[in-house]
DNA sequence: AAAAAAC
């Protein structure tokens, strides 16, 4: 295992430089074949389907295709199947009956139907041997056993040809354990690691269940009232963003309509998309509060709720529009639905505020503690405010002279402020280095520009508050500089985890100075834990301050690695994250999983040497 | 204290 990681380690300047894109000239479309049917339709004509719990585990997706002439093939079918009706609720069932016009989600890469290679698949997603050995906590009441391959799970034909475009060959392991889990009907409070395929883990249970649950019922409002089954919520536009544009992969040709609703962008493009059908909503909290509140859209008919950066969603800036969202609108309570929170970091606390949304929930810890982080170099470096310029310009021209074929690799710059992160770009750009960036306080456009310049390798270097800290998925960002250090040890982890993701080395430099004095014991504690070389005056910063970094959470911390409800009856005292407790999934250790020494350096997943025992990057 | 998230 470790071997795979350090020649993948070796191997990264190459892979981690912008590359061009490989299009093989294979022809996009499947070969003929006769009429498709997608399972969701092939009992139509017939009875009704049985009633299904909503997240049944298996459909009659074995089922031979039929004659159904309901107009589903291979290529877009006829448009306009439904639209009688306003809002889209014609003869619909389980997710049929959408105006399926459907743009290809897949139509820049090759489809061929060439069996996918190891090789082919690492070089274009996720290094799944690295994600082999990986140690994995449960903890709850009859937890499903994980699975190993995608037949296993039965996901249906539209479903797994999907994830044969994906180029996904087995599951990661957070599919692996997540996925049975959600189709059992299983809430679930998830961590995952960075770019190991979490979106995935909670939309496909939400896709199969979707199409082999029962026919969703007639709406109970006003016909521009819309009413997903599924609601996904994120923190941030471009998050719900890049959600979207996986989700729509994923359901590709299932009948299942996937829409997107977020701030700053005109409001009414999304209503139309809204009123198109929708089962599954991703969205971010503001606008879609707006919807509620126009009534253009009901919660009444949800089925699974899906948190994405639960701990964010439920930190102070967001925690009330959520309870809104779930605890004052008409979303059926815990337990009438079902509900994911998937996150990285998951400190104590918010699992306790978490749990108020939850009904008998499973914990879910997937990932080696550090797996990304020892692929990611760390590096701090002491520099005094007045000299951040100089020095950030130092590692670009150094980097510069490291390009690979003459481009710059991508570099992602986090500042603390919108204003810093203007100025900043405004003098790289003075001194001819190809800068933009994203904050909150850029339009819309402005950020989505910002964003796509960046992956094009146009601009490569990014400037970023971190509205870009968080789950967004940008292949090839050799470097994560923080210009300025966050002050809590959380994001810092995300921010870092935007690098050496999928199993590609990463390098993150910290410009570290007095001001940064609280974050020091975590952060020093964080880079041991990931086998960093953590510098001497880094460890004479951490001696003389107090504990800092955010929350109280390092005092014990481990980014709620672990179950809060293994903390005896719930309540704090002892070492926060090392309760009592059994591990019914545990990773070759005895007990609780996790490093049995109490406090924060204490020794990560017992029985794993080599691993460091912090979540890394985890998203 | 900052950032994010509706118009």
């Amino acid at each position: 295992m470790r071997s795979s990681w350090a020649d993948l380690a070796a191997n990264s300047a190459a892979e981690n430089a912008p590359l061009p894109t490989l299009v093989n000239n294979a022809t996009s479309q499947p070969p003929s074949r006769p009429v498709y049917v997608p399972p969701h339709l092939r009992n139509r004509g017939a009875n009704a389907p049985p009633p299904l719990p909503a997240s049944a585990s298996s459909g009659n997706f074995n089922a031979p295709p039929g004659n159904d002439n309901s107009g589903s093939r291979w290529a877009p079918p006829p448009r306009n199947d439904y639209r009688g009706r306003p809002g889209g609720y014609g003869n619909r069932t389980g997710g049929g009956g959408w105006d399926r016009r459907e743009a290809n989600p897949f139509a820049d890469q090759d489809d061929s139907e060439e069996p996918v290679t190891q090789e082919e698949q690492e070089s274009t997603g996720i290094n799944f041997d690295a994600y082999e050995d990986i140690p994995v906590e449960t903890s709850g009441g009859n937890v499903p056993p994980p699975v190993n391959t995608f037949a296993e799970i039965d996901l249906g034909d539209a479903l797994n040809e999907n994830i044969r475009r994906c180029k996904y060959v087995k599951p990661t392991p957070v599919q692996r354990h997540a996925i049975p889990i959600s189709l059992g009907g299983r809430d679930l409070m998830a961590c995952a690691q960075t770019g190991s395929g979490k979106t995935a883990a909670f939309c496909f249970p939400i896709i199969s269940g979707i199409m082999t649950g029962q026919p969703a019922q007639r709406p109970p409002r006003g016909v521009r009232t819309v009413c997903p089954l599924a609601l996904v919520l994120s923190p941030t536009r471009e998050l719900s963003m890049q959600i979207h544009e996986e989700a729509r992969k994923f359901s590709y040709q299932t009948g299942v309509r996937v829409v997107v609703a977020y701030g700053g962008a005109p409001i009414n493009q999304q209503l139309r998309e809204l009123e198109r059908g929708v089962d599954i909503l991703v969205a971010t909290p503001g606008r879609l509060v707006d919807l509620l509140e126009r009534a253009r859209v009901s919660l009444s008919m949800i089925r699974y709720l899906a948190l994405d950066e639960a701990d964010r969603m439920l930190d102070m800036g967001f925690e009330p529009q959520i309870r809104k969202i779930v605890e004052q609108m008409d979303m059926p309570p815990a337990g009438a639905r079902q509900t994911m929170l998937f996150s990285a970091t998951f400190p104590k606390e918010i699992q306790r505020l978490a749990s108020d949304f939850l009904s008998n929930y499973i914990f879910l810890a997937v990932g080696r503690v550090g797996s990304s982080t020892d692929l990611i170099d760390q590096r701090v470096e002491y520099v005094q405010e007045s000299d951040k310029r100089s020095h950030l310009m130092d590692l670009l021209h150094a980097q510069r002279a490291n390009g690979v074929q003459g481009k710059q690799a991508l570099t992602l710059v986090f500042v603390e402020t919108k204003k810093g992160a203007d100025a900043l770009e405004h003098w790289l750009c003075l001194n001819n280095f190809p800068a933009t960036t994203i904050h909150g306080d850029r339009t819309q456009q402005e950020r989505e520009h910002a964003l796509k310049s960046f992956k094009s390798g146009k601009t490569p270097i990014l400037v970023a508050t971190d509205v870009a800290a968080r789950g967004l998925d940008i292949p090839h960002v050799a470097h994560v500089v923080n210009f300025d250090l966050p002050n809590d040890i959380d994001d810092y982890v995300h921010r870092i985890g935007r690098t050496g993701r999928a199993g590609k080395k990463g390098l993150a430099t910290a410009f570290f100075n007095e001001n940064n004095t609280s974050l020091a014991r975590s952060l020093g504690d964080l880079m041991q834990e990931a086998n960093q070389e953590v510098p001497a005056w880094l460890s004479r910063f951490a001696a003389r301050s107090s504990y800092g970094g955010g929350k109280n959470r390092r005092s014990g911390g481990r980014f709620g690695g672990r179950d809060f409800r293994r903390e005896g009856s719930y309540s704090r005292g002892g070492s926060d994250y090392h309760g009592a407790g059994n591990s019914s999934g545990g990773y070759g250790a005895s007990g609780g999983g996790y490093g049995a020494s109490g406090g924060y350096g204490g020794g990560g997943y017992a029985g794993n040497s080599a691993g460091p025992g912090v979540t890394s990057a985890w998203d």
